[in-house]
DNA sequence: GCACGATGCCTACGCATGTTAGGAAGTCCG
DNA sequence: CGGACTTCCTAACATGCGTAGGCATCGTGC
């Protein structure tokens, strides 16, 4: 009766089943490595034979999409009601951040969202469709808090260079903070570079 | 007589077999994608059974440390051989244009060094030599070049930021320069954080 | 000159993984 | 109550890395 029509009990049930095994399945990329995560050890903890889970993912790829869909997801419902300043300059500072500090959190996530551990997986345009979402916003929020007009370029750099920070924190000292904490400074330096106005004084070049 | 006293005829003919091995390693890695190198395409490439193969390297993972090994040392001799010029900012350009000109060069050895694509795979230390060794002459031509007193957040900074900027050609626009034509400004904008006089001008602050 | 040991490659096998085929049991619906 | 669908199972296959053991070749010492 509500929402979609038929929305029958065992379909309930599936998706309880489906949720169920990718909550199994990020436990064993957290205790094995997300490329060292196996059918077998997803099954085991879910209390399946490995061709079991066939009935709820197509294929090993489709559960590294699920789970990759999942993380931009959240990543992308936080994003939507994270409370930004209004200060241009302030708000560039909490969004990058914001993401740092998601990024850095976990990373079997990180390495799904944001790199390509996995040989030959792509995400799927469905999974892909939050991190756009979540992009978009962004930038959205930008150009709305900024004065400035950001051109595609400043938005480029500024995910590679973010995007840089987050890699070299987990290479070269993960669980650290050796590099987050330049990223300040590096926000900083970008803000320079588009004009932004500093917070603390708010001067005028 | 020459070089080592021990320098038989088998030991160069057995050197000649495993650089063979390797150049089918890497003509695998670059058709196949190097998470995609298996030992029987090399093997079959070199004109060996796959068994065989483990007669000049103790595994896969020795296989792909002796290719890390060949990539950093290229990288490193190469480094040598560079010429910068004596303005600190116009050799700060030098640096990050020549190691992000080498990595957008070749995917597979490129997340070779600079990724972990390879699962449980660690360099050995006597591999990771090479890539110690390049940066520590980096490091020490930042010094010497510049009269500044470099930190090590500058460089860890420095580092993390060029890599985000290959990082991010690689993953959105592998082929094209979306990113990596965005070097200059960055590295600009390092240079004024780090005070760095300007080329043309050459002004003082 | 010849046996002997080392070397290099082979075949056969073991084990792990993702995946498919086909069947059995439980469940829902008419 | 009976048939269709769903879900899970066992069995098996393909491919991957790696090991064991055998055989030929080649250099070396007697």
């Amino acid at each position: 009766m509500l929402g979609s029509p038929t929305e029958t009990w065992q379909d309930r049930r599936r998706a309880a089943v489906r949720r169920e095994i990718l909550d199994a399945a990020w436990e064993v990329a957290h205790r094995d490595g997300l490329g060292g995560l196996t059918l077998r050890a997803v099954a085991e903890r879910v209390g399946m034979r490995p061709p079991s889970l066939y009935t709820h993912f197509a294929s090993k790829h489709a559960l590294y999409d699920a789970m990759f869909f999942q993380a931009w997801s959240e990543f992308d419902e936080r994003s939507a009601a994270l409370e930004l300043p209004a200060d241009p300059r302030a708000a560039l500072h909490g969004i990058a951040r914001f993401y740092v500090d998601f990024a850095v959190a976990d990373l079997p996530r990180h390495q799904l969202m944001d790199q390509r551990v996995i040989p030959d997986f792509t995400p799927s345009p469905e999974s892909y469709a939050p991190s756009v979402r979540a992009m978009e916003r962004t930038v959205g929020r930008f150009r709305a808090a900024g004065g400035v007009a950001l051109t595609e370029a400043d938005v480029d750099l500024f995910v590679a260079v973010v995007g840089g920070i987050v890699a070299a924190q987990w290479s070269n000292d993960p669980g650290g903070d050796r590099y987050t904490r330049l990223l300040g400074r590096l926000v900083d330096m970008l803000a320079d570079d588009l004009g932004l106005a500093t917070v603390t004084s708010g001067e005028d070049p």
